[in-house]
DNA sequence: ACTGTATATCGAGATATCTCGATTTATGGA
DNA sequence: TCCATAAATCGAGATATCTCGATATACAGT
């Protein structure tokens, strides 16, 4: 759990967006034939919607990854990402801890 | 409560750190004569203990003022930042609100 | 093997943040 | 009024972040 880079990675108005989008799979279109029961989101839905480019959207989400606010998982082609809620609520954990009273 | 600019200023180790010092009144030096009961601690005393300059210490507590962590009051050529510990839990509520599932 | 699609990585220009020293402003005391 | 001290503001260089297009990698289907 490494706030200083946690923070950093809240610090940008699209990446929190992408992780309240994650909140729920129905922000995004459809899952594909086959991708079903997949859990997550792949990154061209995100791209989509966030509108901005696919190496910055690739790039957010390996910072949230990185941080452990999203994990991913490989099925093909595609990468499926989907939020860590665990480690979001350490990282709200440790947020408090250090700056609430007392 | 602008979240935008409260993550903002805590994107920076030492803005944090002044807001854990701020908790408690004995983590700085005693009052000078004449301020025993005056609630916060002066610029000089927090620039001392961060080992910044004195004008990115001023910058930083403008910061912290301005998305209301702290609040400041003048007292002759002193000025005494304190926490505003509401406004700080109403940053984490916000925070929790948009980022916490559901 | 070749082609197409999804994602990741690289390199770079634009913009923002960090931090400083110098200067300005506000205040109090001699 | 003049000087000293505390804090705020200004201007600038160094560093980091943002975001892109181009390229590389991984995989699937023909």
């Amino acid at each position: 759990m490494d706030l200083e880079q946690s923070i950093s990675a809240l610090n940008n108005p699209v990446r929190r967006q992408i992780l309240e989008w994650l909140k729920d799979r129905s922000n995004f279109p459809p899952a594909l034939p086959g991708h079903e029961d997949l859990e997550g989101v792949c990154v061209a839905y995100i791209q989509e919607k966030a509108k901005l480019s696919q190496s910055t959207i690739s790039n957010y989400m390996g910072l949230l990854k990185q941080v452990g606010f999203v994990v991913s998982e490989r099925h093909g082609q595609w990468t499926f990402y989907r939020r860590d809620e665990e480690n979001i609520q350490a990282f709200f954990a440790a947020m408090q801890d250090e700056l609430l009273k007392p």
